[in-house]
DNA sequence: AAGTAAACCAAGCGCTTGCTTGGTTGTCAA
DNA sequence: TTGACAACCAAGCAAGCGCTTGGTTTACTT
């Protein structure tokens, strides 16, 4: 069995070659690009190359559509970032990994997926935020403790939630300026972000 | 003549109590509660108390109303960056200044001002974007002057550029998750900045 | 008192939006 | 072969959008 096809079992994603993940996937390739309010259902049913209106036979409104997003964003990254972190044993080499999880949530795949969950935050009713948050908060806590732990260890005099939420946006954040075909690659970007949050707690 | 008396002379600010500031001001506030697009101009001409069609008297259309209220937040930022500096010596003391100046453009006066310029950048056309930027490179050589400094005394591994967007993106994200009225003053969050980024330099 | 210009109103145009409705097609199990 | 169901089409509705137009009010100057 591949990973797709046990991620698709578990019901971590949605199967791509169903009509639903095909129309998550256009979805979220527009709402990466245009954003979401400015992606219309007539957008979306374009790219998948069916009408506006089916849609509906699929998701019950718009936002919906994005939520589902959300919520497959969050599963993937927590199920990637959970067995990436198998067998890393010292917290140096488990926050590298964190780094490297969420770059590549930003980056990876077909780019910028991570992001949303910032960017639309808003797009979403107050209904949505909360279904999207339980998932959320189980993929934070992992930061939250291993950061701890750091914390613990004198690598840093910050606690986990607080010190969580710096790396958070300066990760974020780097789509407002970091380009990945420039002079710094994604390996690199990721070390100096250890750097700039960790690089002298070795002279403790 | 008071600050914003000279303020106005000088073109950074447009008098508020004008019919184009009162618009600004009220276009301003709910650019940030419901954000652009969600915003209609019919929301921001009944918050002045006009109709609708009175708005484009004052503004050929409606994103250049954006690009008004981003301009001055920058023009204002920079001003008050540039006051705040005169006088302050150390690269640390320097670096201080910047973190504690950005966070009041965020949270001070009515509140996360300076948000807009990354939540909203997307919703200018590329003529806007263009304009905006060309206020915005003197505020981020500011900082990148300073931080440059700062490596060149050891106090980051980091060059000023990329530390900058770090730095940048952990305090705009503050919004996600920081609560004002929470048991974090803004002046103990600011520190807690500078300890995350400059916490161990003096073991050096 | 007359002139001027800024500020605003009243009405609505043309377009786009999310979504609905009723019907058609393709697929597969019984 | 028939029935059932998912997937989709064709057409369009109701509401909301940014913006325009032509005219009126108000404040100030000369």
């Amino acid at each position: 069995m591949t990973d797709l096809a046990r991620l698709i079992d578990e019901g971590v994603v949605t199967d791509p070659d169903s009509a639903k993940g095909r129309l998550l996937r256009e979805a979220r390739q527009l709402f990466k690009v245009k954003g979401f309010t400015k992606t219309t259902v007539r957008d979306i049913a374009a790219a998948v190359g069916i009408l506006s209106g089916s849609i509906f036979h699929h998701f019950p409104n718009k936002e919906d559509i994005l939520r589902c997003v959300m919520e497959e964003t969050i599963r993937v990254s927590l199920a990637r970032l959970k067995s990436e972190l198998e067998g890393v044993d010292t917290t140096e080499d488990q926050i590298r990994t964190l780094i490297r999880c969420e770059l590549d949530a930003i980056y990876g795949r077909e780019g910028q997926d991570f992001t949303i969950l910032v960017s639309e935050w808003r797009s979403l009713n107050t209904a949505s935020q909360a279904k999207v948050l339980e998932f959320r908060e189980v993929y934070e806590n992992l930061w939250h403790q291993v950061f701890n732990d750091a914390q613990a260890q004198g690598m840093s005099p910050l606690g986990g939630v607080v010190l969580r939420g710096f790396v958070r946006g300066a990760l974020v954040d780097t789509i407002n300026w970091y380009k990945p075909d420039g002079k710094l690659s994604l390996e690199q970007l990721a070390e100096q972000v250890y750097l700039a949050f960790f690089g002298r707690s070795a002279s403790l």
